[in-house]
DNA sequence: TTGACTGTGTGACCCAAGTCACAGACCATC
DNA sequence: GATGGTCTGTGACTTGGGTCACACAGTCAA
């Protein structure tokens, strides 16, 4: 089993506490692109990512998706979680994008985590985390072009990403030909080179410029 | 003073704790358009509003600006707080709408506080809601059009609104001629009746039915 | 009453983004 | 190598929303 110990911030200092109380949440690990939670079925329990990666988004009723943000190793969901604080679920998508071993806290567990102060600290943490991702992504589809999204979108994911122009669709809350163009466009500046399911980035720099709206 | 016991949800059980310390944080009274905090300068400590109402809104480099939501009595104010628990500040402004009466609590009191259960529940059922409203913004300005978002602003303030249509492009995000020709296309419906800084409204079923996006 | 200021209405125009409808390209596998 | 799937490119067109440049109406104070 993976050693939480190695488990990076903001909950690492916690890992002590995970470690003792670990037998009492059986780790499960579950094969890429299973869907942990759902618009109405929230799942019961904190999720906390010890390997692999989750996908949490919106879906529109007009079929398109937006992607909220993705939780690591080390992080719980809180998503997922929240619904446990307040009446309502909150509505949203959750999916593995590659081959990942959770584990599942069950409520009280959780509760009496809390007791801990660092593993306090490190839940309201996540939960600053998650809001300064969300305000981020809010001004980012209030305000910014869709260039500009795409092309931050392409940056810190190394030289060669390997995905489709629908899965960029997806992740902008766009529909696939936009990207295509855009991207087409791209390559034509001779910043990316494009085949199939194959991004290879020629020009971050450019692509920075783009993304801070500077102008080319 | 006002008596903390009367604050409503989800703090309300806090309140005897609330209550005992109490003195260690002063109460202040300001008036309305007072600003809180700033992108670039973070309050420090929880401002808890006790009276009035804070708005927090996100601006754009272009000069619009867009609401992420409103703290009312007995809330804390998290954006602000939420710094205190990650390296960098989140970047929002904090503005009282009316004369507003505030508890700035100084972190170690508020770290304090944690300990209580029912303090901890709140907080963490208060960060849910503030992901709740932010995600539903998200799809909002991602998947609505904005008479819709426009009729939805109106509803739920009674009859009579009293703002200009700048407020409202604040609000939503974008700028006053675009209010101003949706406003109109309501008038024009016989939705509501505009006069100078005044909204009436006298069919908020239909407004109700275009927020929705059924189909008028 | 005369300004000055703040709000509102509007028309002309622009552009980013979305829609529709394809045509190919690439890939698997039978 | 035929066939059906998934992915990509693209042109023509629509449209929502934003920009600009005004005119004009209330309101208030000097």
């Amino acid at each position: 089993m993976i050693d939480p110990v190695h488990l990076y911030p903001p909950l690492a200092q916690v890992v002590p506490t995970l470690a003792d109380a670990g037998p009492c949440a059986a780790p499960m690990t579950v094969p890429a692109g299973t869907v942990l939670f759902d618009e109405n079925a929230p799942c019961q329990g904190f999720p906390m990512v010890l390997e692999g990666e989750v996908k949490v988004s919106r879906h529109s009723s007009d079929g398109r998706s937006l992607e909220l943000y993705r939780v690591v190793p080390g992080e719980l969901c809180l998503v997922s979680s929240a619904s446990l604080f307040r009446s309502a679920p909150l509505s949203a998508h959750g999916i593995t994008t590659r081959p990942s071993t959770l584990l599942l806290i069950p409520p009280a567990v959780f509760r009496q985590w809390l007791e801990t102060p660092a593993f306090r600290n490190g839940v309201l943490g996540l939960f600053a985390e998650r809001m300064a991702d969300l305000t981020g992504l809010i001004d980012a589809v209030a305000f910014q072009r869709l260039d500009q999204r795409l092309a931050a979108a392409l940056l810190g994911r190394g030289q060669n990403l390997s995905l489709t122009h629908q899965d960029l669709a997806d992740e902008l809350g766009t529909v696939r030909e936009i990207v295509s163009r855009l991207l087409r466009r791209f390559e034509r500046e001779g910043w990316v080179e494009l085949s199939r399911e194959r991004i290879h980035i020629h020009n971050s720099t450019a692509l920075r410029a783009v993304a801070a709206a500077l102008p080319a």
